[in-house]
DNA sequence: GATTGTAAGATTGTCAACAATCTTCTTGAC
DNA sequence: GTCAAGAAGATTGTTGACAATCTTACAATC
């Protein structure tokens, strides 16, 4: 057997997910990025922590080539920044990067939306959600289930952009949501954001059934908006009082 | 002398930019990057056409690392899709793709002039703006002048990308200029739509003076909707009566 | 004549080693 | 005690070679 197919499996082993007929149709390349992200997004890795490609190697098992391609990738997806002769340092976002990320969701969002609202097969998608809001609802009245709001939140807003008839589209705001999913539930902390919160997305659900894209537009970016402005006012909270000398942040 | 700092030179010498000290703080690959991009962007590699490592290898005379990565960042831009054991290809865009990128434009062009109108250091950009605007004025009137007129749209474009205050956006629009570029001119091919497309940029222009962001917004986004409809049926024009025969596009 | 199987060539994927640069630790002077 | 200079170590950038896979051309068969 070859070095380069024993390494792939080898790897896959590790990962727990050893289908292998399905998951050796994916580059070892890709992989290894898709296991970086989810450490990266986690917060096993932490921001501005620097990512040495000689010790993923050692630990995938693979040599360094491979590994430089994983970090391309996640560079892509803006969860690393590399700097010339100083390697992959995971993203540790500014307030003001935090803020431009959010404003432009909010546009493309309202573009998600308002296509799904157009699409006349949009049916499959209104039962799936459906659900989904239902169990919101219910949520945001327990005060002490926060984290399950988030996490259903992030559910819905996945099946939306999964739903979301534009290729190019889906994948800009993957990777815009799995850059801010660390800031998006700073946004929705308290009940009351969460009260907010839920009002959105049965408006939009509404909006959604009617096939009105624009009141679906206009929906999409308030929330987004609105989670924007939680997010910053938290994330200013965290910084202010405590004055923590940062690290050197990931240009 | 390094191996590597040998082959950057000759790289430059080539390129014909051999300004040494400003152009070796750009690494092998980005280099390499660049120099395809413009090669792909001005049509010199057809859409659909397979780029071969080996040979960019030789011709830069550098190894195939170099080459990898740069395709990978050709990659990120969306100006080649690579595909697993196949290699590079230059993308050819379907016309839904085409679409979906001008909506993209469509959100994104109306956040940055709304950002720009509401931006308090506004004036430099809009004393760099004023006279491309007035040469834009003068063109439109010219039926013979279309390619000028393309030019200045786009050097405005540029400018007003440049001047936005958000370093994210700026990157992405960028990004999905360049994979536009060559449908942009379709839709500005005849005298009547380059009247309509500069009364937008006046309208445009009065907004910025006035700070009126959400006038901003809505004119960017009328005008590449406009310039979106317009290139769609010019793609179809020339697709319908030839029933040309074309290549498997990259996925 | 068209189609499928096969073999040779071409091309991508991966690896290990070397060169260049950056970091860090030590040493010395003030 | 602090700071600067230098050396040793660590890390990235690049290369050439090998392995696996894909492509293409040719031949055999229906």
């Amino acid at each position: 057997m070859s070095a380069s197919v024993k390494s792939a499996q080898r790897l896959l082993a590790a990962s727990g997910l050893a289908r292998a007929s399905l998951a050796l149709t994916l580059s070892l390349p890709d992989q290894i990025a898709a296991r970086l992200s989810e450490r990266i997004v986690s917060g096993a890795y932490a921001p501005g922590q620097r990512i040495m490609e000689q010790a993923l190697a050692a630990e995938f098992a693979v040599s360094r080539g491979p590994v430089r391609e994983a970090l391309r990738i996640l560079e892509r997806d803006g969860l690393v920044t590399i700097l010339p002769r100083r390697g992959a340092l995971v993203s540790d976002l500014s307030i003001a990067e935090v803020k431009e990320i959010f404003d432009i969701r909010a546009m493309l969002n309202g573009l998600r939306d308002r296509l799904i609202a157009e699409d006349a097969s949009r049916k499959n998608v209104l039962a799936a959600l459906e659900p989904h809001v239902a169990q919101l609802t219910r949520l945001a009245r327990d005060t002490k289930r926060g984290h399950d709001y988030v996490e259903t939140v992030w559910t819905i807003n996945h099946v939306l952009t999964q739903a979301c008839p534009s290729a190019r589209l889906k994948t800009i705001l993957d990777s815009l949501a799995r850059q801010t999913l660390r800031y998006s539930q700073l946004g929705l902390a308290t009940p009351e954001r969460r009260r907010q919160s839920v009002h959105h997305w049965q408006n939009l659900l509404e909006a959604l059934r009617k096939g009105d894209g624009a009141k679906a537009e206009r929906i999409a970016r308030d929330r987004v908006t609105d989670s924007r402005d939680a997010a910053i006012r938290a994330l200013d909270e965290v910084n202010r009082p405590a004055a923590t000398p940062r690290k050197p942040r990931a240009a």
